[in-house]
Formats: structure tokens, C-alpha cells, sequence
DNA sequence: CAATATACTATGTAATGCAAGGTATACGGT
DNA sequence: ACCGTATACCTTGCATTACATAGTATATTG
């Protein structure tokens, strides 16, 4: 069957979207992590197949917003790495999108399992 | 407390941007609306305070992909109203994205649910 | 010492949600 | 009849952002 061998890619590039800031943030929650290393432990989950090409300019971002912080560390000889971790203040965003994604998710699932005439819409 | 009155607009339009699309199917699914209608009745739910400006580029964009279609229809003497619905195709993909979009929630939920060191990385 | 892997950076493009503004018609009040 | 408002749809231009692609630099390996 064609159906199951559809791509997936584009859409989940939309998909994501939506949500990669709150996933960059949750995963930098109770860690420490560089770059590519974050890059390839999202990529263990399916929907997240994202490229280097999009992580390293939102970590970017999320550091001009104060939301994580950048450090660089050598360890022994090795290539010296950049550590983001999540500051104050990107502890409570990651709250804060947190609750919204799910309210997001509870409104969603709401019309799906809801189809036909709006029932809050037709008294 | 200033956090409680936190705008969530921004956020809320950017999470929307992957999810929308899935969103207008599946308003479709299971009944006509026209295109004011449908803005109404989405922005029912809190996370879906979208506009016009969204809805109708985004509904020419399905209809121009073949995923729903169109009819003007006038009732009585009232305006016209271009009422949509979903096509075949529009039903088998609300059928893909929805199986998609339950992927990456549970996905997303692991994250959360998961703080600290990545135990799908270290062995 | 070339080839590969690691790690980060930079540039340009395409998609898309949205604000703002536009057109046209119906309806209610005075 | 007239004006303001509501309904209904459309259009333009902008900002954001995920991505492809390419580039730089340093280890490591055969």
C-alpha cells in the first residue's frame, strides 16, 4: 500500500513549527547539553528529525531571549564544546508553554473527537 | 501577579502555525460550514483565536490542494455564503495528519515527562 | 597525510500566520 | 430615504522560522 510508505517529513516540518522552542526548552530541563549532542537525542524520537541547520539558530534565539544560557567547555583535549542550559527565567517559560501546549492539545483533541455540527455553536 | 496576565497571543499563533491545517479539516469533518462560520466556531476554544486574515488564504491553499471543496449556496434572500467541505482526499488526509499529530503529542509528552539526562542516550 | 568525523557557524529560501485594509450587501433605527 | 453597523469574503505586505546548503576548524583514524 502507497499510504504507509507516505513521507511524513514535510508535515512534521510544520508540526514542529509550533512546538520545537518548548521541546528545545523541556529538553535542556535538568541537564546540561551541546549542540549536537541535544541534536542527536531529539532525533531518537520519530517526530523529531530535525537538522543542525535548525537547532543551532534557535539555540541562538533562545539565548538573546535569556531563556538558556552558553558556555564553552574542554574536556581533556577534545574539541571544546558549547553547553546550553536553561536559565531562571527559561524555567518558567518552559512552565508557562507547557500548560498552554496542553490546554493547545485538550482543544485539539476536542474537535477531533467532536465532528459534525458544532454542538457549541447550535443551542 | 503580572505572570498571570501573561499574553499568550505570540506563543499561541506560533504553536498554531503547525497544527491549523489539521485543525480546519477537522471543523470539516462531518458537516458544511462557510467561512465566517467556521472562524466562529473555532474561536470557541481558547487556544484558537485566529482571524480572518488566517482562515480564508488558508482555506484557498485546501481547496487549491483538493482537500475540501467549495459552493456558493444562498438561502433565502440573505448573502450568499461559500460553504466547504471535505473531499475524499481531504478525509484520508485528516486521517494521516491526525495519526501524525498523535505521534508527535506523545513525543512531546515523553519529553516532559522525562526531565534530566537522556536515558535513551546513556547506556 | 589524506579522509572522515565532530562541532559550530553562516546564508538564503520557502512556508505561513497575521495585521490591516478593502469591497459589497443587508438590516435596523430615526 | 439615509446612515451606521453587522455580515461575508478577499487582498497585500510583513515577520517569523524551519530548513537546505555550504563553510570553517579541529580531532581522529587508517
Amino acid at each position: 500500500m502507497i499510504k504507509d510508505t507516505i513521507k511524513h517529513e514535510k508535515w512534521d516540518s510544520q508540526l514542529r513549527k509550533g512546538s520545537l522552542e518548548l521541546v528545545v526548552l523541556a529538553s535542556l530541563n535538568g541537564r546540561q547539553a551541546y549542540g549536537l549532542e541535544l541534536l542527536k537525542s531529539l532525533q531518537q524520537l520519530p517526530t523529531m528529525q530535525l537538522s543542525e541547520g535548525t537547532l543551532y539558530p534557535l539555540l541562538d534565539r533562545l539565548k538573546r531571549e535569556g531563556l538558556i544560557a552558553a558556555e564553552w567547555y574542554q574536556e581533556g583535549d577534545s574539541r571544546p564544546r558549547k553547553y546550553f542550559q536553561l536559565t531562571d527565567e527559561g524555567q518558567i517559560k518552559l512552565a508557562a508553554l507547557t500548560d498552554r501546549w496542553r490546554q493547545s492539545v485538550a482543544d485539539i483533541e476536542y474537535l477531533l473527537d467532536h465532528p459534525g455540527p458544532d454542538p457549541l455553536f447550535e443551542e
